[in-house]
DNA sequence: TGTACATCAGTGAACGCGCGTTCACTGATGTAC
DNA sequence: TGTACATCAGTGAACGCGCGTTCACTGATGTAC
C-alpha cells in the first residue's frame, strides 16, 4: 500500500487546495525550464493527480500558465520592495529618494539574475494581461511599475528630478534595467561572469541617474 | 500531372540550394510566430521537399534554427547601418559622432518594431553561440555589437565622452535600446500606439546621451 | 440524531495530433577510363 | 565520344513520443428534512 515514489500522499479524496498546489507546481517548473515548462500533464503529475483534475480549476493549459506568470510578476514586485536601500549618496530626501531608485533597479536586477526562469516567464507573452492588472502586485500591494512610478514621483517632489523630465522617465528606467536583466538571464551577455555582471549593473544604474 | 496547388514547383531531381531555400523558409516562419515557428517539418512542406531531406543540409531541427538565428542578427546589423543619419545637433566631428551613435539606436529599435519575429528570434536563447560570432554580421561585415562599439569609440575620439567613461558604455547603451525594444515588442509596452512608442523611443535615446 | 440526496472534485481510459528522426531506397549527376 | 560506375541529394514509409483535451464515471462531502 505504499505511493509510488516521490509522488505527495493524499489520505483524502478531495485534495483541499488542488488550484494552490497546481500553481505552485507550476512555478517550480517554470523556475528552472521558463514558461514551456509549464507541460499540463507534468503539473498534475507532480501533485499527484489525473492530467485531467486540472480542468476543475483551470480553463486550459494557458489558463494555467496565466496565473504563473502573475505569480511570478507578483514575486518581482516583492523583490524589489524587499531590497535594501543602501545609504544616500547625497544629503535631505532628494539623496534618500535617489537611493531609493537605485534600490528598486539593483532588486529588479537581481531577481532577474537570481530566478532567471521566473524571470523569463513573468515577461513572456501570451495575450494582453499587463503588468499592471490582477494579481501581479508584491507583498506591499504594488505591481512593479508602480512602484518604480511612485519612485520617479518621489525625485520630482524632492526637487531631484525637474519636473519637464518627469513624463515617460519610466520608460527610460525600465528600458536600461529590463535591457541588462534580459542580456544577462537569456541573452548574448549570459556568458558574463558574476563579477562583470555586478560591475554592469552598477554602471548601468549610474549612467541612468545620470540621463534622467 | 499538375503539381499539389501551392507548392514550389520543381522539374529537376536535384533541388540546387535546398539549404538555402530552406533558411529562406525558416526566415518567412520566423517572421511571424517566432523561434518557435521553426518547424521542421512546415519548412520542407514549404520547399516543397520530403520532411527527411533537410537532414542532408543541417544535422538536426536545432542547427537550422541556429542558421536562422545567424540571419536575422545580420539583418539587424544591416538594418542598424542603413538607418539614415540625421543631422548632428552639434557642429564638427563629434556632433557627428553623436547623430551616428543615434541613428544606431533608431535603427536598432525600428528593426524590432517592424520585424518583430525576426528580432525576437535573434535573440531567442539556445546555447552561446553569440552575437558576436560567425555570419551575424550586417552587409558591411561588422556585427550589430561592433558597430555600436566603433560609434562610442568614435564619440571618444572626437571629445564627445570622456574616455574614462567608454569602458562598459556599450553595456549601458544596448541595454537602454534592447530594453525599450523587448517592452515595445514582446512585452507590456506591447500595446503603446505607434506615436506613443516613438516618442519613448526619443526620449530615451535623449537619456541614453545624457546618461552617457 | 439519522437518512436521502444533490453536488462536484477527482478518475480512468481514450482520442487525434503533429512532431523529430530513422531506415532502406532510388535515380540523376559527374567522373574515370 | 561512349560506357561503367561511384556519389550523394532527395524519397517514402514508418517509428515512438508526449502532448492537450474529452468523455462518462465514481464516490466523498455537505445540506435538507
Amino acid at each position: 500500500m505504499t505511493s509510488p515514489p516521490g509522488a505527495p500522499k493524499r489520505d483524502t479524496y478531495r485534495h483541499g487546495n488542488l488550484r494552490g498546489a497546481l500553481l505552485q507546481a507550476g512555478l517550480e517548473l517554470v523556475r528552472d525550464g521558463g514558461p514551456d515548462a509549464v507541460v499540463l500533464r507534468e503539473v498534475t503529475r507532480r501533485v499527484g493527480v489525473a492530467p485531467n483534475a486540472a480542468y476543475r480549476h483551470f480553463a486550459d493549459r494557458d489558463a494555467l500558465l496565466r496565473a504563473v506568470r502573475q505569480a511570478a510578476l507578483a514575486r518581482l514586485a516583492t523583490a524589489m520592495e524587499a531590497e535594501p536601500v543602501l545609504p544616500p549618496t547625497a544629503d535631505g530626501p532628494a539623496g534618500a529618494a535617489g537611493a531609493r531608485v537605485r534600490a528598486l533597479a539593483t532588486g529588479y536586477l537581481h531577481f532577474a539574475r537570481t530566478e532567471p526562469g521566473l524571470f523569463r516567464t513573468a515577461f513572456s507573452t501570451t495575450d494582453m494581461d499587463d503588468t499592471g492588472n490582477e494579481s501581479a502586485v508584491g507583498s506591499g500591494g504594488l505591481t512593479a511599475y508602480q512602484l518604480l512610478g511612485a519612485a520617479l514621483d518621489d525625485l520630482v517632489t524632492t526637487g531631484a528630478l525637474p519636473p519637464e523630465r518627469r513624463p515617460g522617465a519610466e520608460y527610460f528606467v525600465w528600458s536600461a534595467v529590463h535591457g541588462l536583466a534580459v542580456l544577462l538571464t537569456d541573452g548574448p551577455l549570459r556568458g558574463l561572469l558574476p563579477v562583470q555582471a555586478d560591475e554592469a549593473a552598477d554602471r548601468l544604474i549610474a549612467s541612468v541617474e545620470r540621463g534622467l
